[in-house]
DNA sequence: CGCAGGATTTGCT
DNA sequence: GCAAATCCTGCGG
């Protein structure tokens, strides 16, 4: 339980719940603090940066390209900015209003698949940046016991360091999404479990 | 004070 | 498969 890479998976199988939705964690992807060149606490703290700096079990959200919410947990001592991106996960409650938040002619499966997409089915936004995991507004369950089937591969969407195998999910799960490529096709997966 | 870029998603060609 | 939408953050001058 030491380094990000085991903190993102054991949040794997997690329930994160909050304003009638809760969703079980499928997709997670670890990033670093200073070390990490694709975190953003790679160049030090900064007043976005700077909640991931704290202590940890509280969330780090901030705003993607001008229009989408991203949700990390904060996972470390103090002092460590090591953060878990929440990618996608399986609504296990209040699907209706997830439904409801995402659009009516959504698949099931799609509700909180893709990190912006699952922070507007759990209907998180800026204003929860740094609220605290153990509620009362936001609650996380973590699961008993480690997942069984867990898959990596290179995480997603980065332009640093895009070939460190930081990014797990739940083998088969499919509620992950297997998203596309990096703009270079033919670059071999390797994400397989 | 101004500029460049980003842990994305969606829709059209 | 490609390109746009859209705004906040961080850095340089």
């Amino acid at each position: 339980m030491d380094t990000v890479e085991t903190e993102a998976r054991a949040l794997l199988g997690a329930t994160l719940t909050h304003d009638g939705v809760s969703v079980r964690i499928t997709e997670v992807e670890a990033y670093g603090g200073v070390g990490d060149p694709a975190s953003h606490a790679a160049r030090g703290p900064t007043p976005r940066s700077a909640i991931m700096f704290g202590p940890p079990d509280v969330l780090y959200v901030y705003l993607s390209y001008g229009m989408h919410h991203c949700a990390n947990v904060v996972v470390g001592k103090d002092g460590d900015a090591s953060a878990v991106l929440l990618r996608a996960g399986e609504v296990v409650a209040g699907i209706e209003l997830a439904r409801i938040r995402r659009g009516t002619d959504v698949p099931d499966v799609r509700l909180a698949r893709g990190p912006a997409n699952l922070t507007r089915a759990l209907g998180l936004a800026l204003a929860h940046n740094g609220a605290a995991l153990a509620g009362p507004e936001v609650v996380l369950r973590r699961p008993a016991g480690p997942a069984a089937a867990v898959s990596c591969g290179p995480r997603v969407g980065v332009s640093q360091a895009a070939d460190v195998p930081w990014r797990f999910w739940l083998t088969g799960d499919p509620t992950v999404s297997a998203y596309r490529r990096s703009p270079r096709a033919g670059t071999p997966d390797a994400a397989r479990g």
